[in-house]
DNA sequence: ATTGGTCTGTACCGACCGGTATAGACTAGA
DNA sequence: TCTAGTCTATACCGGTCGGTACAGACCAAT
């Protein structure tokens, strides 16, 4: 057994993400892929199996490392309130500091949910119910604290506060200016005001 | 000067707009756009001159007739706080019915604004701005009638009431189901509470 | 009837697509 | 040293893409 080990996969893996996270699934092209990893052409298609599978896994690692990357440090804050704060302050720093206006990985791949297959869209909308999630136990947490109004809808306010930070994303990478993206952060704290 | 006429251009184009509508630019192939208006590929290309120029027509009458078929009635009603609530329950009706998942044609070429040209995204940005201004507009005749309340800034809630209609738009594509929406759209309408 | 221009149908172009095949370089165990 | 397996490099496949070319049908004004 000769050469057990190969290449970096998990460093293929991490470049092969940055392409289809900034370009989509269909403007990337395998050519560039190839070029963008380093790996030959060969070697990618036998460690990965195709543009597909390659796609699925691609978004599973940002899934996992966005969501471990985030939400720990948010509900270490061990403050409901701040966190959610935090959360669009996050957002947008991240995508006014982004020159090439990527978004959000996830959501981009909601709008082209129409030309994905059902794992595809089965892995968008469960991290779209974590983020929900997230919103919903911050809002409950700070209900059960004090700290935030017991007349709001958790689950209700959480849709909402998803649909705004959707809107962040979106709008970053089109013609909104990072005023105006602030604009729609600061709304979305006074939805739980 | 024989044969001054040609066929139906605008039928044409009104079918063209709902393959870009439904597919987007890249997914839209020149053969489904010459099967779907029933033009012959050499009159096609005489007519409107290539792929991207009858993209260009297809939006701007996606967006004029959509802007003029909406506000025209609902600033009709004189009733800015029921325009804005009308407006929300029509998009999700819109996007509940809509079986094709098609979306907003606006809003579904801001979040692939990356792959289109200058002229392009000044459609798309001009299109939000008056979508925007609706909103702005509504706010401040409420305001000015003690409808609504005074204490809320118009530009600010006008962008966050945009940002809510792209996420139902956008959501209304992908997984989430129709009660979700208005759930959304309700927080919407709350926001001008 | 001739003429000029637009229609239709179809063939074709070069480029790119995702994916496969193959040949040889290389490495580590037997 | 032999061998099995993975690497690189490259050529190639069929298919699709947007766009062009061209021949002939058709029509209206002269």
């Amino acid at each position: 057994m000769p050469w057990e080990k190969s290449f970096d996969e998990e460093a293929a893996l991490e470049k092969a993400m940055h392409v289809f996270w900034s370009k989509g699934y269909d403007s990337a092209s395998m050519a560039e892929l190839i070029e963008e990893t380093g790996v030959n052409r060969g070697s990618l298609y036998n460690a990965f199996g195709g543009k597909k599978p390659l796609f699925v896994r691609a978004l599973l690692k940002y899934d996992r490392d966005w969501r471990k990357a985030t939400f720990a440090e948010l509900e270490a804050l061990d403050d409901p309130r701040r966190a959610i704060s935090d959360f669009f302050d996050n957002i947008v720093a991240d995508t006014v500091a982004d020159t090439e206006r990527k978004g959000c990985f996830l959501f981009n791949t909601v709008l082209a949910s129409s030309t994905h297959d059902a794992e595809t869209n089965a892995i968008v909308a469960n991290g779209l119910r974590e983020i929900e999630g997230f919103f919903r136990r911050s809002i409950e947490v700070g209900q059960a604290r004090g700290d935030i109004r017991k007349d709001i809808d958790p689950a209700a306010k959480a849709k909402a506060l998803l649909a705004l930070a959707l809107a962040v994303r979106v709008l970053g990478r089109g013609p909104y200016a990072a005023s105006a993206l602030r604009t729609i952060a600061d709304e979305a704290k006074k939805l739980i005001a």
